[in-house]
DNA sequence: CCAACTGTATTATTGTACTGATACAGTAAT
DNA sequence: ATTACTGTATCAGTACAATAATACAGTTGG
């Protein structure tokens, strides 16, 4: 993982990000101790108290835990990856292709964007 | 155009995004006046202060210029509106093919999810 | 037990985006 | 010329994200 930020967009929101995917890609699985608020700030070159309320947001969306002293943990939910990955992948991918069906394009032109730029 | 931004988000890259949008779309075309920074400030619910901010960082990209009193412009330059739409297609092409392959989605895979989702 | 780590909370401060109000200056049409 | 539209500029106020500096509380391992 990079932790490198674009200080220029909001913080909590790309963290939150980075650790979706580690948990999408399975890097961390259900119950894992996942790295302190203070490790994270110092990687990431930002406060503690940002990473904090990153994790509390990603908290109450069920994804991650903490035990206050000890850490923090991915939820023991064994589900949790398989439905972060999917809900990545489908947002990302209505997303992009609500984006290119505004410019004008057909389903044909956005596949054949795709399968060009994958070859680069 | 239906001018309804995302409060929760930086507006001048929406009104950005919009006016580059139409010009993509060729709804407007090279040299054609657009809307006055107060008309699109109305039906954008926000303040003519911020799409005045807008629009002058769409001319320091050249893509539209001002003739004070006059109005807004888009820039003469033939070239521009493919070149609005092809610098539009590739980023968001790109980011989204980066996003998948993060996740280690193959390119059959990223071109199966992109079919999957067409058809909805 | 103790030291070193954790999460959590508080407060003050900074930077930035946006608002709201106002003013001035140039253009265009009647 | 007058009127009504344009762009442009300025300034004070608001809201929010993030910083910075602490402090406190719980956990863990030697």
């Amino acid at each position: 993982m990079d932790w490198e930020l674009d200080k220029k967009r909001p913080l909590c929101p790309q963290i939150c990000e980075q650790l979706c995917i580690m948990i999408a890609r399975d890097d961390l699985k259900p119950g894992d101790k996942i790295m302190s608020v203070r490790e994270v700030a110092l990687m990431a070159q930002v406060t503690p108290n940002t990473v904090q309320k990153s994790y509390e947001q990603l908290e109450q969306q069920g994804v991650i835990y903490s035990r206050r002293g000890a850490g923090w943990f991915v939820s023991e939910n064994q589900e949790i990856a398989q439905d972060v990955r999917e809900q990545y992948i489908r947002s990302k991918t209505e997303d992009y292709i609500k984006n290119m069906q505004i410019l004008g394009l057909s389903g044909d032109e956005i596949e054949k964007y795709v399968k060009e730029f994958i070859n680069e």
